[in-house]
DNA sequence: GGTAGACCTGGACGC
DNA sequence: GCGTCCAGGTCTACC
């Protein structure tokens, strides 16, 4: 039997714009049908995995949410958490303003939420198979992460699969990410880093609640997030706006392709990113979200808006020649 | 502290 | 269709 469910939304939230404003949204388990205008994903649960399903019926109105399953009572309340967090219904409404204020190009259509995972987790092995590759590779690696490694639950014609937890990914043989799910030399960090998010705090392992703490300080966070396996300064400061702080750009070749291109900027790779980080400084704690919408914008001028987007094709919209064509 | 090269996969390109 | 080159961020060794 399925479960029907209502969240709340704040009064400016509108799914298809929220949802599709940062690229996690096209990779596994994540799924936005441009013309229901529905999003769905495989979420792990206490009592197992389960396909749900978010509509909202009009702009700023409730989400509805569709389970594929009953749900426990306790459930409901994880799926709440996880929903909130991904689709950031608890971001802070001043800080949205504040934001807009210092960007107005962005506060007519609202943009200011940026989509991410349900989980701390998910975040940081989604951010270590975006590195070092190509934007097709990542869709690649994800889907068969979670192909491989996911729970599954049955639906009409087949089967959708979850993200992996922790604990399982931390029991999984290097050598099985790298056949299987194609992560290449990732393999080992990817365990490693599930170890950590498994272990308990006084045994070396990861604190999330201390870094998904708003009051935790910037520079420490990210000097705990750059110690970890696999992730380096871009990572770094990916994971950083993933968890809602936007003063630091993870700055990479596309940072890059986009000051040389839409800012006219000019010199060496290293001389543009400095200058693109001079550029965003003075937006302060925006930063990151002034320079995303900016790229995000270019993207959907020649691509359509994202929500026109549809998972399976945009894998070469996104390759270095197509970005560079005129 | 700064730099060079290896890591691995898949897209682009030439034949 | 096949082979080769190259892009991509992190890590390690070395200066």
């Amino acid at each position: 039997m399925a479960t029907r469910m209502k969240l709340k939304t704040p009064g400016d939230y509108l799914l298809r714009r929220d949802v599709c404003s940062y690229g996690y949204f096209l990779l596994a388990p994540n799924h936005w049908d441009p013309r229901s205008g529905v999003f769905s994903r495989v979420c792990t649960l206490g009592d197992g995995p389960a396909l749900v399903e978010v509509a909202q019926e009009k702009a700023g109105g409730e989400l509805a949410v569709k389970v594929g399953r009953a749900l426990l009572k306790e459930e409901k309340k994880e799926l709440t958490v996880q929903l909130t967090r991904m689709l950031r219904l608890d971001e802070d409404a001043s800080t949205l303003r504040e934001f807009h204020a210092s960007d107005p190009r962005f506060a007519g259509i609202g943009r200011g939420r940026l989509f991410r995972s349900p989980t701390l987790f998910e975040d940081v092995i989604k951010t270590v198979t975006s590195c070092n590759v190509t934007w097709p590779n990542t869709v690649n690696m994800n889907r068969r992460i979670c192909e491989v490694l996911g729970d599954a639950v049955e639906v009409k014609g087949g089967k959708r699969h979850g993200f992996p937890s922790a604990t399982k990914l931390a029991r999984t043989r290097p050598a099985t990410l790298r056949a299987r799910c194609r992560v290449g030399y990732r393999d080992a960090r990817i365990v490693e880093l599930a170890k950590l998010f498994t272990l308990p705090k006084s045994r070396g392992g990861i604190d999330v609640g201390w870094m998904e703490d708003p009051a935790t300080p910037d520079e420490p966070l990210y000097e705990a997030l750059i110690d970890l396996p696999g992730i380096g300064p871009y990572a770094a400061a990916n994971i950083l706006q993933l968890l809602g702080r936007y003063h630091r750009l993870p700055c990479d070749t596309e940072s890059v392709r986009h000051g040389k291109a839409v800012l006219g900027m000019t010199g060496s790779s290293a001389q543009i990113m400095k200058k693109i980080h001079e550029h965003f400084a003075p937006m302060g704690r925006h930063a990151f979200r002034s320079y995303w919408f900016e790229l995000w914008e270019f993207y959907e001028k020649k691509h359509g808006p994202s929500w026109t987007w549809e998972r399976d094709s945009t894998g070469k919209m996104f390759t270095a020649a197509e970005l560079n064509k005129k």
